[in-house]
DNA sequence: TGGTGGCTTGCAACTCGTTGCATAGGTCTG
DNA sequence: CAGACCTATGCAACGAGTTGCAAGCCACCA
């Protein structure tokens, strides 16, 4: 499981709360990868329990007290230990693509119209990808190097991949125009 | 969930038993959807039991017998009703990427090899899907339409999807070379 | 005849993730 | 002060998917 150590990588990059983990992963991050509150607050006690992070109580003003969680020196190691073991590569598992493959065996037009939702989400997604990439890296990849030239990449795989949807389900909606 | 609708559209495409299912899973449609044959037989049952496939007991020479499945009317409003729903985008959720991203906290040249085997690995594929084609679709998408054009459009999708990992991974073994 | 191996169906236990709800502290406003 | 709302943490129940194993049927071969 991943989710463990998309964890472990957010928390070296910065530590965190739950909820401040949650709202990052519905952000830049959750993009690549999403996951509730709720299932972060169990897999964070997990790891907790297991002595992969360590929490301090933090008071705030005009908020209540939260749980910052940093990683210590055995979650490194044991994040260390998984970024060098193979991981298989995954099929698409994508419902649209399901859709779309039996569009013949339902009514034709709603799925086109459940395919042109799914490109304009796309297309929303490529432009923040866009911006973010305006943003962060207005030179471009020249000079990066360590941590941020590996986040700038996944920033180019996020654009990649949303540029190859928008260019699939555009042919889709072009070949039954 | 969509496996109980993948398995609707396979077996409205060609009644099958579950290994059928599973091999085909395992096959062609598997590049885009991968199951067991567990969770086949296991969805397969709630299925019959909801009254949205029916069983027919095939005998075979040399094999042990095996319940063909198909769809009912009833299976079919089911998989028509979903066909027009709004189905949600969702993000990457790939490990790879977030062993790319977390490269630094690690061994950058056993991440390295990582990246290596998976892209060999979207080759692998990417060469396949291009035998597919050669082979079902020697002329191109022309003159193909309905259900023709929607396995055709897939694999097109397949194909796109491939090249962008193999872009992907290429370009961030490149900016680390 | 007995063993091996392939095909077919299936159960059981477990993990992962989602959904809905609960609790508690704090601010703001009528 | 009461009520609405936000932040923050967490529990419980459920559904989906994986892994490991079992069992019956059949063919083939020593």
């Amino acid at each position: 499981m991943a989710l463990e150590h998309a964890l472990l990588v957010a928390l070296r990059e910065q530590p965190a709360s739950g909820l401040d983990l949650a709202k990052r992963f519905g952000r830049s991050i959750g993009f690549f990868w999403s996951a509730t509150h709720q299932q972060i607050y169990k897999v964070l006690g997990r790891m907790e329990t297991d002595g992969w992070v360590a929490a301090t109580e933090v008071a705030q003003s005009g908020k209540p007290d939260k749980k910052v969680y940093d990683v210590t020196p055995a979650g490194a190691d044991a994040l260390a230990t998984w970024l060098a073991e193979p991981t298989p590569t995954h099929a698409l598992r994508s419902d649209l693509a399901v859709k779309m493959r039996g569009a013949s065996f339902g009514d034709r037009e709603a799925v086109l119209d459940v395919v042109r939702a799914n490109l304009a989400d796309h297309h929303v997604r490529l432009d923040h990808y866009r911006q973010l990439m305006k943003r962060d890296y207005p030179t471009g990849a020249g000079g990066l190097a360590g941590l941020e030239l590996d986040q700038y990449l996944v920033l180019r795989g996020g654009i990649l991949t949303e540029e190859t949807w928008v260019a699939w389900l555009t042919e889709y909606l072009e070949a039954h125009a």
